[in-house]
DNA sequence: ATGAATGCAAAGACTTTGCACTACT
DNA sequence: AGTAGTGCAAAGTCTTTGCATTCAT
């Protein structure tokens, strides 16, 4: 199941949340983007689709979407970085520490045997995905 | 091989990187820590180590052994964290979004097939470590 | 000896918060 | 209508940087 934008409102509807212009336009951009962006370009995103979007909001926004794990936050070199899941389901995150790229990489056993020792310890992770931060393949 | 204070010193010298008191005393208090530190906190511990150590070189040192792969930074509500692994091969860090504690979690075959995986997209991961944060068992 | 590394304090960057106003439900 | 959500700007944190001094090689 894809996380499309329509899903993304939705989980946000169904966890009780007002779908507001400035949300769904900051969902839009997070949903568009092919690699990690930081706050102030997620902003400048947004307003391509909802004029008035302010900083502020894309930060509770973020905090929002975390909170029910539709997006993470990477840290590169101090900054702090967003991306949503394509998929909803257990995977990987490749982000490449130098252009902020994103590779998603599909699960199988290996996350299926990962949950399962997740779930032996006792641990929730809150999030479905994984980051790995590297170096991808076209920036070495 | 597990990353004792002396070999996360070695990689430093190796690295050409001098081995100072302040350096020492940061690496010190990473490997003691059973949980993530913030710098402050790294700041704090070191000093019982060598008196004098400013914030600025936690930073800078934070910074020198994520280059070599020898700590990572995760981002826990909006602030930085650091942790040190204590096994150099690749292997899983669950770090606890409330505790700030770290149960490593061995490799094994999952983690095996997804370095074959990564070496397969060409992503070339400056982590030995994958960091999940979500909530221990004591803590939820 | 000599240049890398340091501490301090100042500068800079990132994030959060207060408040009057707007707009979902 | 009523309240959650918003933008703005100010406040608060976290991080980086400049520079004279110290210290590892």
């Amino acid at each position: 199941m894809a996380n499309t934008v329509e899903n993304l409102v939705q989980a946000l509807s169904d966890a009780g949340y007002r779908v507001t212009q400035p949300r769904r336009a900051v969902i839009d951009a997070l949903s568009r983007a092919r690699r990690s962006l930081d706050p102030e370009e997620i902003c400048q995103r947004a307003r391509k689709t909802h004029a008035e979007v302010g900083l502020a909001t894309v930060y509770r926004t973020l905090d929002m979407l975390q909170e029910l794990g539709l997006c993470s936050r990477v840290q590169i070199g101090g900054k702090g970085y967003a991306l949503t899941c394509s998929e909803s389901r257990l995977h990987y995150h490749l982000v490449c520490r130098k252009c902020h790229g994103i590779v998603e990489m599909e699960a199988d056993d290996a996350a299926d045997s990962l949950q399962r020792r997740l779930d032996s310890v006792g641990f929730k992770s809150q999030a479905h995905a994984i980051e790995l931060v590297g170096v991808c393949d076209r920036c070495q």
